[in-house]
DNA sequence: TTGAAAGCGGTACCAA
DNA sequence: TTGGTACCGCTTTCAA
């Protein structure tokens, strides 16, 4: 009970094992009888004969595969990138490769070595824990490795990152100028260097403002909504009670609404609640999410043509694009009383 | 700038091929001198050298790896699935290829094709159409290869499947208990087949109950939450109003509970709304929602240790596990005024 | 138009 | 304890 080999269908087709490469790639620059053909194509049927990918793979050299490496599945965020990279890959003609790895550095580490060792013809990380990583990394690029980051610069190889500065700023701009002035920040993400930007513009809001910088108010939670939740909780325990929340992503968002629901607090009211990538559901949680959107679908497909161009031009410069994050005012935010 | 072969590193500690594989794999019944040993390890280190998994696999014959394919990562329900495989299948030491096939029956198909012509030890499937891959499948089925169906049963392969039915009457005589005659059914998914068992638990219940099927409270909707929400205005305008509506998913169930909001209605006072899954979101809606729980995880989770059972054990009977849903009540179904 | 044969990068058996 | 080598399933010259 073994899978059908070239050999087999070579025999039962009564020709050459190189025919029947020929017929089943339908290779242009070699001409096959359409008697032959015909006689091929009967035993693949027959057979149900698929091609062994990693011996094609091995002999010619390309896998017509990128891979592409995400952190956690559980934020909405990465499936809009991963959906970006998979229309993009696929209409390139690319397969593609996905691999998580729930926010473990060994983890991350152990699936960047195994899609590396698959070979891939292309890699596309958003990577969470750089230092694991690093060395395998640089190595790679060092060879000429396709390889993309997104989300990250601190490499030498092509990169997408969205740029939340000014988006972030204008997010505090808002928020200041509806008189919030105790904003409180939950902040729950794999790294803490993943963010740094953002939370620099925050604290340099805040510093222009001429308003104090309030440790207590920025919370590092975990990842989950339940973390988002309890962030929001401690965080409602302050006195004085912040008058606004920045949330880190739409996921740990619906936490916090929650926690504000429970206490009987009303949005935008009496709190005002906003956060980050704007994600498919923002649009609909009650209120509705002020959110800044960084557009993970065009993050991945840009990242997608990176790697895809770099696969067919080796020798390119780097490239670095930047997609600009922006910021969608709904209801969630509003005038402190 | 290529990787590095085994080639490379042999000639580089000047050894034999072989003695690098050795080393490389801690063969345990050949011994190597420490001294070699190091030798071979310092090129490895130098070299960067890491062995290429094709290869491996097309020599030993397995890969160490299975693959799973799933329907649509925008639906939360499936990253639980995906998180009880990859844990198991990480635990009994495998690596996970992960596929998505935004349910495009053609990708689907392609898919399917693309991950069983790389050979992996195995394969999980969560098909949403059958008819497209149902050759590709038996065939593989026949030879013997290891595949398990994931919430499906119709081919001769293991499988696990969440059965609703128990939950879906509970969940039922929940709100025929509360008083609720004009029940809406949104019913978005991928395949209908994909969950006509709780369809007809549906309409059983109603029957039972004395009360009639109008098909006008029936909603096919897709699979966004847009989708949800456009069903949910819909059912909205039917009159009498329903005062209580099903929701295939948690996911859809956001978009259903914002068309509620936007028209002033309070759930549950002015209507109940119920889902399925249970996913990590539903208890922090607002408010949080009743719901049948299916523990995508322990789904998960099982359909790797079949496949991993399976690989291992390559006769044993065909096994079928069947994981009850569970009704949990929240606060977002009460009685009808 | 077709076939023979040399590898791709490993593994594992057999000898040395 | 180490090396030589056949072979996994396929692609791709080169000849016939």
């Amino acid at each position: 009970m073994k899978r059908p080999t070239q050999s087999d269908v070579a025999k039962l087709a009564g020709v050459s094992r190189a025919t029947v490469s020929y017929v089943v790639n339908g290779s242009a620059d070699v001409s096959i009888s359409a008697e032959t053909r015909a006689r091929v194509l009967d035993a693949v049927a027959h057979l149900n004969y698929a091609p062994d990918a990693r011996a094609r793979s091995l002999r010619s050299g390309g896998s017509n595969t990128v891979g592409l490496l995400i952190p956690d599945l559980h934020n909405p965020h990465y499936w809009s990138i991963v959906q970006g990279v998979e229309d993009s890959v696929r209409e390139q003609g690319y397969d593609l490769l996905l691999t998580s790895t729930s926010l473990d550095p060994e983890r991350e580490a152990q699936t960047l070595a195994g899609l590396s060792g698959r070979r891939v013809d292309a890699l596309i990380l958003t990577l969470s824990f750089l230092e694991q990583s690093k060395a395998t990394l640089t190595q790679l690029a060092a060879n000429g490795y396709p390889v993309v980051t997104l989300g990250n610069t601190s490499f030498n190889v092509d990169a997408v990152i969205a740029t939340y500065r000014n988006a972030t700023a204008r997010m505090m701009a808002h928020l200041l100028g509806l008189g919030h002035t105790r904003i409180g920040f939950i902040f729950g993400v794999g790294s803490k260097e993943l963010a740094t930007n953002r939370m620099a513009v925050y604290q340099e809001s805040l510093a222009v403002a001429g308003l104090p910088v309030d440790p207590s108010l920025i919370d590092y939670s975990g990842p989950r909504i339940e973390d988002g939740y309890q962030a929001a909780c401690r965080l409602l325990e302050r006195t004085p009670r912040p008058s606004a929340l920045l949330v880190i992503n739409d996921w740990l968002a619906i936490g916090a609404l929650r926690a504000v629901g429970e206490r009987g607090l009303r949005v935008p009211e009496d709190i005002s609640i906003a956060s980050f990538d704007d994600t498919e559901m923002a649009a609909y949680l009650n209120p509705p999410l002020t959110s800044v959107r960084s557009n993970g679908y065009a993050l991945g497909r840009q990242a997608a043509s990176l790697a895809v161009e770099r696969i067919r031009q080796p020798g390119r410069p780097i490239r670095r694009v930047q997609i600009e994050a922006e910021l969608i005012i709904r209801s969630s935010t509003g005038a402190t009383k």
